[in-house]
This record gives C-alpha cells, structure tokens and sequence, in this order.
DNA sequence: CGATTCTTTGAAAACAGTCAATCTGTGTGG
DNA sequence: CCACACAGATTGACTGTTTTCAAAGAATCG
C-alpha cells in the first residue's frame, strides 16, 4: 500500500516558497491557521444567500464559482484547479450573504482559512501579506482584462482566452460549463472546437 | 462677480464624511497628502507605456480610463465623473508602465495623491483605512457584475444598465464613447436609443 | 460660414442563439 | 455480458441580433 505522497498543506507551502521567502516558524504557524477539507464532486463550499465564512486554496482537483441571473441561467465567473484561491471576499468580511454559489466540479482538496485567521496571517507574516497583495492585483487586472475581452473579442477568441488561462481544463470540465464561462451556448463551443480541430 | 464656492477638497470632504468620522486634525492631514489639479477636455493623467504616479479624485468633471487592443481598437474600462476614483492600481505600486491611458472628457477638478502618500493615510487614519478598503471591495463585485452582464445581456440590456451605473453620462459623454463601454458599435447604441425614445 | 466630426438610417452579411433530431458514451439492472 | 436509459455532445435548419458598409443629415469648432 503506497502513502499519498503530498498533503494538501504541501502544496499550498510550495506555492508560498515560489513567490516569497518564509522562515519555518512562519511556514508552521500559517499551517496551524489553515484546517484541510474534501469535496467529491458536486458537494458545495458555499451556496448564494449565507454567509461565507471561508477562504479556500485548491490543493487538488477544481472547483467553480458561479451566480443564477434572473432568468435563471447559471455563469461561471471562475475555474479554481490546483493552486488556485476562491472566496467571496465581500461576503467574508462584510458578513453579509453572498451572490455567488462554489462547489466542486471534481474531487478536490482544500485548505480552508476563515477571515479573522487569515487577517491574523497577514498581520504577522510580512511575506505572506505582500503576497497577498499583489495576488488581489493581479486579480483585478486579470478581471478587466476579461471584461475587454468579453466585450470586444469573439466566441472564437474568448475561447482561446480561455485555453491560455486554464491550460489543463479544456479536457477536464464539461463542455456545457464552458460555454457558461464564456457566455456562449454549448453547442457554440462544440462549433468552434470542430473548427478549431479541422485547422 | 460671484465667488467658486466649492473648492476640490469640499467635496473630497464630504465624500469622506459621508462614509466615516474624522476629526478636524484628520480632515488637516489628509488635505495635505493630495494635490489639486485641474485637466482641460481632451488632456491626459496617464498614457499607457508609463508609469502610473497619482490616484486621482474626480470632484468635478470626468474622465475615462481606456485600453487599446491589438486591433487598434478602444475599450472604455471606467468613466470617473464626480467623486469618483480613478487610477491604475497595479502600475502605481509595482512601479511597472500601465496599459492604461487616462484622459479628461469635460474640464476638470482632480485631486491627486501618489503612493506612499496614499500608503500614509491609510495607516494614520483608520476612518479612511476601512472606508478604502470596502471601497475596493465594491469594486471587485462591480466588475464581477459587468463581467456577467457583459457575456450574458444583449447590447439593449447592457445599455440600460449603463444608465443605472452612471445616471448623469448618457447625455454627457459622446455616443461613441458609450459604445465603446458597452462594446458595440455607435450605430447600435443610435438603434438602441431610438427603441427607447419611441416608447 | 466652412470643415470636420459625430449621428442617423438603410441594406446586406456575419455571428451566435434556438429548436429539434441524431449520435456517443457511461452506468445500471436484467 | 448485454440491453437499455440517460445525459452530454454534435449537427442542421432557421431566427434574431449586431456588425459592416455606405450615404445622408446634424452638430461643433475654429
């Protein structure tokens, strides 16, 4: 019987040591702030309408986050594989109830922090709080260079976006959830792949 | 000859005192942090390819924020009319040369404050510190929003949503400017805004 | 006033959506 | 192991929305 080599923990270290420097003291006292969890596929961190009362780095496997507009039709507003991090920070640190639903389109591994733990990380890990930054940084820019690129790029090109985005997931989730993420029905998505496929 | 009654900062301070308390010797501090400046129609705060030096407040006026993609093509990410903010956040605290141009649309009242200024009023006083902080947050959940209008709503409904987001600009801003918001073309918006006349 | 730029309007073409039928793969129960 | 049912994916035909191209009509600024 082979030991699952690496703990979800060591993969969020990992990710840490890439992009700043930590003492062991540090590494072992962000350890403590986050407990593990496991989804199988279809189980729900959060649902829209409670409170969020957690953060969660994706160890393994992938989730979504989505919203239900009024018509009742589902829009995926993120894809979080491995490595990635996914919260409704409004609702948070607010307290109030959020719009958003997550839940795991695969088994997946987590690590969960609530918002005081992760303020009290910040406060006292210099390295992880410059991290966090620049993380929340990119993420803006990453969004408005979504938001131009929904409204002037193509279905054609919205979908190679999102193939340099999310390399591995193109074989990973259904079709139908992402044509939800880009804002196109499935059998658009199955038109351009045929296309893109005949090339 | 009657007198300018209200100078930039009254209405910095009253935006502030809207959101939370500060004493008069806050109030002093934070005055002397920013800098008035003035931008006539059609001047730049910022080119892309530079350096991006100073957050601004709009206290009269407005502007726009815009990217011109690889077609030569411009999209408006943000118009900034009055008490609202604008700035490219990733180029003024990376220090790396922004995607962003900046302009004036009417005559203008600014108030600018670079980095480490900002950096200091966010650590001497609180009132400001939460004030900026849920301020950003509102903005992280308004691109949410504008990225699911945008893959989601036809350019009618998009349109009506501009109205709502910023009630004063449809009569100020160029119909061109519109489109380039919503992503379509200005003939759409002239079609869209007959639909609406006619009823 | 004249020149330039913006806006309106029309017609045709491109793009993506809807609806419906068929195909494929997967898992379940016989 | 096979047959069936079910869900997801593919394909075609048709519809609706938005773009493109072109021309004519306002509006704006020097």
């Amino acid at each position: 019987m082979v030991k699952e080599s690496a703990s979800a923990f060591d993969v969020l270290r990992a990710y840490l040591r890439a992009r700043a420097s930590f003492s062991d003291q540090e590494m072992d006292f962000i350890r403590t702030m986050f407990r593990p969890a496991t989804l199988l596929a279809g189980e729900f961190l959060q649902r829209a309408g409670t409170v969020a009362k957690d953060a969660a780095f994706v160890a393994k496997g992938c989730l979504r986050s989505y919203v239900i507009d009024a018509k009742g039709k589902e829009h995926i507003v993120l894809f979080a594989p491995e490595t990635w991090w996914v919260a409704d920070n409004v609702s948070l640190t607010s307290g109030r109830p959020s719009d958003y639903f997550i839940d795991a389109i695969e088994d997946s591994d987590l690590l969960l922090i609530d918002s005081p733990s992760h303020e009290a990380v910040v406060e006292k890990v210099p390295g992880y709080a410059s991290g966090h930054r620049k993380g929340l940084q990119r993420r803006t820019a990453a969004q408005n260079e979504r938001i131009v690129s929904s409204i002037s790029a193509s279905a054609h090109d919205r979908y190679l976006r999102f193939l340099e985005t999310y390399p591995s997931l193109a074989t990973r989730v259904p079709q139908s959830m992402v044509a939800s993420y880009l804002g196109v029905t499935p059998e658009t998505v199955s038109r351009i792949r045929r296309k893109l496929a005949r090339k």
